[in-house]
DNA sequence: CGAATCAGTTCGGTCACCGAACTGTTTTCG
DNA sequence: CGAAAACAGTTCGGTGACCGAACTGATTCG
């Protein structure tokens, strides 16, 4: 594991934030572990990212805090990466890039996913405004939900992909079963 | 210049992002570009990223859309980089990344940089909305303030940084005399 | 004209990333 | 219980991106 390569002599506040988000997959893991993707296998599979690479941008997280290692709850003694507090913070800065994905590179037909107030199912602005009720919406009452844009579920998909074709709240664990084996590729996020 | 990285399998709208503004730098030179930098040495010296490798985000950002390269109005003859629209649209990410690390990574002594709303000069929240008015402030009615954290201006500063400790709205140029060598190292953002 | 400025390009060295195979432990199941 | 699968990483060789420094050619200035 190294250490995360510096922006050296820039004093903006924004170089700090890339110095531990900004390394290649780290935001996609943050995005996953917002989505309830827990263990390692899961981020592996669902990401198809190489798991030397897995290994150190879970390690990194981390030891800056933004993620937690910690057993399992309840039955199993694995271990798994939950979002601390400093992680849950980044949630903005990962809806706003959504957003922007979804503006300009949208699916035919429409976006992905769309993400909802858990109260009333309204949409969420990019700036994380519910336009049904008009509140800031926390983290914790976002709902994801498919988009038409969505690509149909397929017979090779990994576990989490399948999962998150039905709406799931943010921050709940998305897996209660055990997914399956390693050498399944990754497919659709 | 070479594609921008993919990720491949992917369809969350957040991989389409980091595909454009994901490498390494990128959103450095977004940054930038929108407190108003406009030229290739300005980037250069300001960021102290190699100089292949701006030419190659540059590139890649003029292709993808999100900046425009054209020549310089009035005098010059020479080209610049500004925002386009798809550009402009990446502010609440710039801005979100910007606040969670003024949070978790604050200098001595305060912010580096606040953000203020044009009209009654008060604090913009994390979110974008202004803390006087309420209201959420569009990208042209952003001040840039230096904060008590950031540091000193000294004698080495290139130019960018110097212009940079006075207030300054985003999207007008910074600089209107020409900066100065290239040797100069880049020292503070 | 001569010197300085400027926007890139070129180049060799180093390091991060990649994919695939492997290891050791834990869990499952006959 | 014992075998087999699942799991969380580690190891390894190859490739490409990034790095700093020097260089090029066009433009501008004195």
């Amino acid at each position: 594991m190294t250490l995360p390569r510096d922006y050296r002599r820039q004093t903006c506040a924004l170089s700090r934030s890339m110095e531990i988000v900004g390394e290649r997959w780290t935001l996609l893991v943050l995005r996953d572990a917002f989505y309830g993707v827990r263990r390692f296998g899961e981020f592996a599979a669902h990401l198809a990212v190489p798991r030397a690479v897995l290994t150190d941008r879970l390690a990194t997280l981390v030891e800056a805090g933004v993620l937690a290692r910690r057993p399992e709850t309840g039955t199993g003694r694995r271990e798994v990466y939950v979002l601390a507090p400093k992680g849950i913070a980044l949630w903005p800065a990962v809806r706003a890039l959504t957003a922007w994905g979804e503006e300009f590179y949208a699916a035919e037909g429409g976006p992905r996913r769309v993400f909802r107030h858990v109260g009333d199912e309204a949409p969420i602005d990019p700036e994380g405004q519910c336009t049904g009720c008009g509140t800031a919406v926390p983290v914790g009452d976002v709902l994801v939900t498919p988009g038409p844009g969505l690509p149909p579920p397929a017979e090779g998909d990994d576990p989490v992909t399948a999962a998150l074709a039905r709406p799931h709240r943010l921050l709940t664990p998305l897996l209660t079963t055990a997914p399956q084996g390693r050498t399944t590729r990754g497919s659709h996020a």
